[in-house]
DNA sequence: GTCTATAAGCCGATAGAC
DNA sequence: GTCTATCGGCTTATAGAC
């Protein structure tokens, strides 16, 4: 634990949060992190048995946070299920905006460790995905839609599809064009029902 | 020029190309990709000035080729727009399920060097995708289709979704179910008329 | 729990011979 | 155009003191 109150091992996930998002996996060193947390090495060492682990915790770290502003932005009006979702896609494109953002980290891991399909820190990353779809999913049965399930990977590949694209060609307008397609989907599948229009 | 007839700079590229898509542009070293073409490293430098053009030249190798199978997929039956497009993506699962499939050389290219967003290997990689976005929206207007620009970037989107979901979970059915919902994106696009029966 | 110091090897890139 | 040899620096991880 260090003067600054924080103890050492959050201090280290910190600042191997930053650095793993901007520069990727291997494109930093143990050396970095450590000096990023004020920390030497080989304290960092004492807390984190590898390299690996690290990453691992640091994918860990953004899990909750990033599902909970996901859920914060379908709820923050009652428009109804389509224009709540597109929001998230409007509100990620904002985040894209930002000259410091880099896609999802979850996702650039996966493709950074590609040749390592066991690693601890793909597990996390296929968890939190997973963790995404099954809320999509609960979301759509609540309302009706008879294919909930279907919908909720539809989505999903819409949203990693504009990670990907958005991050090659630094291009956030392709995250309204998700969204828009996101939108006419889940309104297809809405039941003719309740207070909807549609087709009518 | 080596005796095998093969031009050495082409036998580079090869040796780069098998192991860059396999483990990752840092997880490579120039050795790697000298010994495995069965050359020094000193004559690799003699055809590529830096491991950075090595890494564009990798991909520039793999521009055409996936493009070219794309169509060739596509134009397998002329079974109508929706199916056409469907089949594209019913392929890449089948590809996706070769134990040593590794998504898209490109996206994971971009996901690797996203700290370097002027690197030659990501303007090929961005011109890539804009090759394919341009012919999916040559190919929907020429059928009538009158927001054949947009119906393109989701068709986009559903496919480069599914590349990264595919790498994150080794589960190649997403790749049908983002086939299935770009079958109903373009179906629900197509104009009424032209023997598609819809909604009639 | 945190420090200094270092092992042991790999990295991209280059010098100079032929 | 291809070779042998090597530079200087960075890599993950560890030894041992306090």
């Amino acid at each position: 634990m260090a003067r600054s109150g924080i103890p050492t091992r959050e201090r280290i996930i910190t600042a191997a949060n930053s650095l793993f998002y901007n520069d990727g996996i291997r494109g930093v060193s143990v050396d970095a992190v450590a000096a990023k947390a004020g920390v030497t090495k080989r304290t960092l060492y004492y807390h984190f048995r590898s390299k690996d682990e690290l990453v691992a915790a640091y994918l860990a770290g953004r899990d909750q946070p990033n599902l909970a502003l996901f859920r914060q932005w379908f709820s923050e009006a009652d428009d109804g299920l389509p224009a709540q979702v597109e929001r998230i896609f409007r509100n990620l494109a904002r985040s894209a905006r930002h000259p410091k953002w880099k896609g999802c980290g979850f996702l650039r891991t996966s493709a950074e460790l590609a040749n390592l399909p066991g690693h601890p820190a793909i597990k996390i990353g296929a968890a939190h995905k997973k963790k995404f779809e099954a809320w999509l999913r609960e979301t759509f049965a609540e309302a009706g839609i008879a294919q909930a399930a279907q919908l909720a990977r539809q989505i999903l590949l819409l949203l990693d599809g504009s990670f990907a694209v958005v991050l090659l060609h630094r291009d956030p307008s392709y995250m309204e064009t998700a969204g828009e397609a996101a939108h006419a989907l889940i309104e297809a599948a809405l039941p003719v029902q309740a207070g909807v229009r549609r087709k009518r």
